[in-house]
DNA sequence: TCTCAATTGAGAATTATTCTCAATTGGAGA
DNA sequence: TCTCCAATTGAGAATAATTCTCAATTGAGA
């Protein structure tokens, strides 16, 4: 995949700006986000680093996904139920939400219409819009 | 204000078909959260209440809260800073929020054409829609 | 290779929210 | 009005995701 060379050459020019180092643990949690696809907690993905190295830290995977989302390689999302949810952003369009509350199934759509109304009601509002988040929660098909 | 009277009504007739009680902290904490407008998190309404009754215990706040927001008299918002804000429901449109980065200032508004496209995809998806939360963030027009 | 600012691991700290439990109370029925 | 008991309360402990602290380690430029 070479999207996932294009995240990494994102992530170390990212870093390489900020005076930063592009260290190995950080080049583990950027592949292990990468490799696992859909949504996952800070947690989660600790997991899926210890079983390439056991001795990543809690702490520097927290610090890593920072690094992470603020270079928009992922992007953290908040479904309310008290932990934050992280998926993979570059190589992707914006997209929104359907969280099921019974399954906890997630599936994503897109809308290119309701992007531009939001447009159009921050112009009006004269609100500079940085990022946002649309999501439905109900149930899915399967589950009602 | 009639509307705190049909928050009340709604609220006491809620508790009775669930064989639970109006209490006269319940009725406090009802009425400080309608006099307050806007956007409050649990310890603000404590503060407010406590001028009342200094006596009312954080427990029942959150407790009362989980209540109103049963029976919709308000909606829990969260807008990811890790405390949930609540705001009045009863007698309200939905509507959707932006959200200043910077200030913290919150800008409600009504767009019945996004909620239509909402409506559409969730259709499409076989999804249903128990309730949805749309948040822009940014900054608003004095801050940007 | 040397140097040192940046990074790390381990566990403590933080903080919103929920839970526990003994004491209190609202309100249905006598 | 009085009694009774399930529901409620206050106080503080518990929970849990995330952030912080700090001594030891490491990446990369000179």
């Amino acid at each position: 995949m070479s999207s996932i060379r294009e995240a990494e050459r994102l992530f170390s020019e990212f870093l390489e700006k900020k005076k930063q180092k592009l260290t190995s643990q950080r080049r583990l949690i950027l592949r292990q986000a990468l490799d696992h696809g859909g949504h996952y907690t800070a947690d989660g993905l600790l997991d899926f680093c210890r079983k390439k190295d056991p001795t990543v830290s809690k702490a520097t995977v927290y610090r890593s996904l920072a690094l992470l989302k603020e270079c928009h390689v992922l992007e953290e999302q908040d479904f309310g139920d008290g932990k934050k949810l992280y998926e993979r952003a570059q190589g992707r369009k914006h997209h929104d939400h359907f969280v099921c509350v019974r399954c906890g199934k997630i599936i994503e759509f897109e809308n290119e219409k309701i992007e531009e109304l939001q447009s159009e009601e921050a112009r009006k509002q004269r609100f500079q819009v940085v990022y946002h988040s649309l999501k439905l929660f109900g149930t899915c098909s399967r589950c009602s």
